[in-house]
RNA sequence: GGUCCCGUAGUUCAAUGGAUAGAAUAGAAGUUUCCUAAACUUUUGAUGCAGGUUCGAUUCCUGCCGGGACUACCA
């Protein structure tokens, strides 16, 4: 059992034979590096029922804990903090329990049932860097779910409809000339992607010299002639005009082979697909019997709206006066059929940018008007943007870090660094190109899910992605490098069993702390899907590689003399290397044998 | 105008209301006859401003300054 547990429970025991009675919220913290000690129990709030002072109230828990507690060795006050000093025994223990606990931090499962929707791309433009970071948030928080017991369905949605594809479909009408990613060889979403930038400067071309001509520029906007032909796309197609969707469908099937080249480059799948054109219709039914319920209410021109004021927020349209259906109409239709599909789900989540606040709260809102009880347990895991130096990307303005670009500059870095090191002795062609892929993959993915998913980040493409320091880079390198520990254990034939392992009856200072480390794995698993934040993971897997590598670099192992000692440190490097490798699933990466 | 988010070393990020605010990187100085130096050790350097609550505030509250998002019959 976790050291943790059975302190925190030895402390209430003593807590309420020298005061008379139970505290709630211990506060016990890890123990600054500085004192000596592991766990420090914070007395200040204890001064309200011991009534004395908080370095005094330390000291009787101190006194009081070694004489009773089995686990405490000794103790040191520093004004109200009480640090506490645990039995190697102790770390001992833990560590053969790890040992010998193939499935160490993975809870069995609890029959509970959840949805995790993320990348959800439109169908007009290539992936770009806000859609890695929303990818890798979401297929790890995925793989943090598993580890918790959750049966996770992974899905997207893809706006495959809408006015946007219309202006990739009228740029490539009138610009095109029949060009495939085959005849031009470019990869499909980055031919349709070409074309919506073409629309775009068209029509901005257009609205001025329409200007010039005397218009205003909401007259101008809407005269354009390629908006022109863009919208009547739409209409016609919502008419399932032949021509119209035979277009759709072409570019759709470039976008989505450029997409799944793109996702296999990313490590990230899917369980199931929705796609909006399968869904906005439910949606529009669904809009119109909240008509007949009097949830929503028609204005004169025929639009459709919500009002929302009565919660703070605003009124809402929800289908447009030429019937036409918008983004909000296709969600609750997408929303409703996902519950359908999955009646037993406890949870659906939405891995999308905090931009979007504002419609999820209108979304829930709208879908619990509906009288769907489910709507209370849509959760929108809403993460900040990635910034450039210059401000938001905007694809339009062709100011994006383009996914596929980014992934293969990683690799290429990472192939540079590799070969800088001479680290390729021995390594065939094939499996040098898998590691410049992990190494560079990982490299990335951990960059973008270190950072606390709330919060907005940086991304200069001028400064190359570190592959040192506190980057996955580092990470599985430790883990490298003690798998080569492993393999030498094995062949010089070293065997492990868990009565060599009880011979050791004492622990280098940096093998206790790095034990202490492995020892809180479990919990930061559940803190992570507790929070939503494989961050939590990262900063953790972080911290016990470099706790790692502290041991590494002290204390011997092949050369200690001790039996009992050497396999403990063979035992403890595979624990480590084991957790390593399992936290890193978590967040979507792997991690070498060698490197 | 309204709603929301964010201001921490030169830079990028940490810190369930707790100790002298941690890392990484950049800068300075070291470590390799020894299990992989993508490592390790030492060192320089920060809470936007002003109040308040508290034994204790980067964290909670108020005001100000600065940055951003949302507030479309776009998605």
């Amino acid at each position: 059992m976790n050291p943790d547990i059975r302190l925190h429970s030895d402390i209430d025991k003593s807590i309420e034979t020298l005061f008379g009675q139970r505290v709630e919220n211990l506060q016990i913290q890890p123990t600054n590096k500085e004192f000596e000690g592991s766990h420090t129990l914070v007395c200040f709030p204890l001064t309200k029922i011991s009534k004395k002072k908080p370095e005094e109230t330390a000291q009787m828990m101190g006194e009081h804990l070694v004489a009773n507690s089995t686990l405490v060795a000794r103790f040191n006050v520093v004004k109200g903090f009480l640090n506490l000093v645990l039995h190697d025994q102790v770390w001992i223990d833990m560590l053969i329990s790890i040992f010998s606990d193939p499935s160490y931090g993975i809870i069995p499962p609890t029959g509970k049932e959840i949805m995790i929707e993320y990348s959800s791309p439109n169908t007009n433009k290539p992936l770009h860097l806000g859609h890695l970071r929303n990818n890798f948030l979401g297929f790890s928080v995925s793989e943090i779910f598993k580890a918790n017991g959750y049966d996770v369905h992974r899905v997207q949605i893809i706006n495959d409809r809408g006015i946007h594809i219309c202006k990739s479909m009228a740029a490539w009408k009138l610009y095109g000339d029949n060009e495939t990613p085959r005849s031009i060889d470019l990869k499909g979403d980055h031919l349709v992607g070409k074309y919506y930038v073409a629309f775009d400067k068209a029509y901005k071309a257009q609205v001025n010299a329409l200007v010039e001509k005397g218009s205003t520029q909401e007259e101008a906007e809407k005269e354009a002639p390629i908006m022109k032909l863009a919208v009547d796309m739409l209409r016609k197609w919502e008419q399932k005009d032949e021509e119209t969707i035979a277009l759709w469908k072409l570019m759709n099937e470039w976008v989505y082979a450029g997409f799944e080249q793109t996702y296999q480059s990313m490590g990230v799948d899917f369980d199931k697909l929705y796609y909006e054109s399968d869904t906005y219709l439910l949606g529009k039914e669904e809009v119109m019997k909240g008509v007949e319920q009097g949830v929503f209410f028609k204005k004169e021109d025929g639009s459709v709206w919500v009002d929302l004021t009565a919660d703070g927020l605003d009124q809402k349209v929800l289908l447009r006066s030429d019937g036409t259906s918008v983004y909000m109409t296709q969600d609750i239709g997408t929303a409703i059929l996902r519950f359908r599909d999955f009646p037993h789900i406890d949870g659906q989540v939405y891995t999308v940018g905090n931009e979007q606040e504002y419609h999820f709260k209108v979304l829930f809102l709208i879908l619990s008007k509906l009288g769907y009880t489910w709507a209370k347990q849509c959760y929108h895991l809403s993460y900040g943007m990635v910034d450039l130096p210059t401000g938001k990307m905007k694809s339009r303005e062709g100011t994006v870090v383009d996914a596929d670009d980014l992934i293969a500059e990683m690799k290429q870095d990472a192939e540079k660094q590799t070969r800088e090191l001479g680290k390729l002795e021995g390594v065939d062609h094939e499996e040098a190109n898998k590691l410049f892929e992990m190494i560079g993959l990982g490299a990335l993915k951990f960059y973008l899910l270190k950072v606390d998913p709330k919060k907005r980040m940086l991304f200069d493409p001028n400064e190359s992605i570190q592959l040192q320091g506190f980057t996955g880079p580092f990470i599985q390198y430790t883990h490298a490098r003690i798998r080569s520990i492993i393999r030498k254990a094995e062949s010089m034939n070293v065997v492990i069993h868990e009565t060599d392992l009880q011979n050791v009856v004492s622990l280098e200072k940096s093998e206790l702390e790095a034990i202490h480390v492995l020892s809180l794995y479990e919990s930061k698993v559940k803190e992570a899907a507790r929070d939503y934040s494989p961050a939590v993971l990262a900063n953790f897997v972080y911290e016990l590689a470099k706790e790692y590598n502290q041991f590494y670099q002290s204390v011997p192992i092949f050369n200690e003399a001790d039996q009992a000692k050497l396999k403990f440190r063979i035992a403890f490097s595979k624990s480590v290397a084991d957790t390593i490798k399992k936290a890193m699933k978590l967040l979507g990466i792997d991690v070498p044998e060698q490197m």
